[in-house]
DNA sequence: AAGTGGTCTAGACCACTAT
DNA sequence: TAGTGGTCTAGACCACTTC
């Protein structure tokens, strides 16, 4: 059934990526753009736009005058840096049950760095937002989020386990649209080892971020600790302006 | 003057990243691509594709029914994680004089690590080049690449210097076309720290990645370990699926 | 020479924002 | 309601690979 939203090029998208985890490709090999686009009813714009997305996360590559085919080794990829959004989902996608603990969720004054990040004046108030994201009992994840206090619409702010976009949504009407992400190693302190249940100076990986709505405003200061012996992030690195 | 090669959608993109860059448009506000595309004589799709490229690496943003605007906190970023090819270009754009140093170019027999990335069988060779790249006379980056034997054309490969998808193309007549790689923090061990001129245990970071050509083939496995205290990595991360 | 992906055009209509 | 970006179509021609 041909619906809009999802646009025609999602679900066209979303069609071939289940053929493709369903191996229903002879060879590896994908049929032509004109094919596809006349089997599938719609233009080859359409199909294009749906191909060049599944070719961008990695999941085909493209030869020019040769043919579109399945890449095995991109399929491989659990997490992609450039596209996480929550981490339960990550946890998910390594096979891991996850669930969350709220560790912090009260309003503070403002500090130096997140009032850089976010544009506040000194003596702003922020909601800081710590959890911890568990496989099973063991801890992986460890975040603190700080949102203006400014921006909260009301006090009745029940789940503060959603993930931090969802809760953007629900309890401030922002919608977060991008972060922007530095990528720090880092030997872990004595209370965040604690948290992540390992020996202070254990090496880990961590991401010190803000993130942005539609209208470009900064909303969101994030910083997150991963137990690089749990979770490993990977990334597809192309030539700069293709 | 209007050619072929590089693309339309490049030329309009270059031409209006410059005009970003130089500050020409009042409030950050963009004409409409209606308009940018009867001024600049080109079709609204090949508009929309150089917009949708500038949108892409953070330069602009777009709001639906409103307009499109430049991104002043996407501007700051030097280096994408995503596009990083020559490390003396990521030197160079933080402002730096980049210098490189040869390590090591020699034939060895693949170890278990390289030979699973380049599906190489035991006993098969490769050329491991090592190298360093300064800031004046400090090191910042030290990579090590991997490429086997086989892939070789003649015996007299003087420039061991050259940017490795270059060195690539010029002998061994391969193109690079994408890396795999995951990102790990390291604790830099006695011979890494020697290197970079830090003490050894000092936190780093560091890639582990396969480069691939346009057949999908492997044809280098790369490890590379950053000076975390002179080179920071940024991305953007959005939703999946944008 | 035939087939395939890459680029580009011109135009239609929809969804959303601003006023 | 007017203006703007988002989606989609149908078709043309080019560049490259393969045989």
């Amino acid at each position: 059934m041909i619906t809009r939203n999802p646009s025609l090029t999602d679900q066209v998208k979303a069609h071939i990526k289940e053929q493709i985890v369903n191996d229903e490709f002879a060879d590896g090999r994908i049929p032509p753009e004109a094919t596809l686009a006349e089997d599938l009813g719609v233009s080859r714009t359409t199909i294009r736009d749906a191909l060049g997305k599944l070719e961008h996360e990695g999941a085909i590559y493209r030869k020019q005058g040769a043919g579109t085919f399945v890449n095995q080794a991109g399929l491989q990829i659990k997490s992609r840096l450039e596209e996480i959004w929550s981490y339960e989902q990550v946890l998910e996608d390594h096979g891991y049950k996850p669930s969350v603990r709220v560790l912090t969720d009260e309003i503070f004054p403002v500090n130096p760095e997140t009032a850089e990040a976010l544009q506040l004046d000194e003596g702003d108030e922020v909601l800081v937002i710590e959890k911890v994201f568990l496989e099973n009992s063991t801890p992986v994840v460890l975040t603190r989020n700080r949102i203006p206090a400014a921006l909260l619409l009301g006090s009745d702010r029940k789940r503060k386990d959603l993930p931090i976009y969802e809760y953007l949504e629900e309890y401030c009407d922002r919608r977060l649209s991008y972060y922007l992400s530095e990528i720090v190693p880092v030997s872990l302190d004595a209370d965040q080892a604690a948290k992540l249940g390992v020996k202070e100076g254990t090496l880990g990986l961590s991401f010190v971020e803000v993130g942005y709505d539609q209208n470009n405003e900064a909303i969101v200061h994030a910083t997150s600790y991963f137990r690089d012996d749990l979770l490993r992030f990977r990334l597809i690195r192309r030539r700069a302006g293709a």
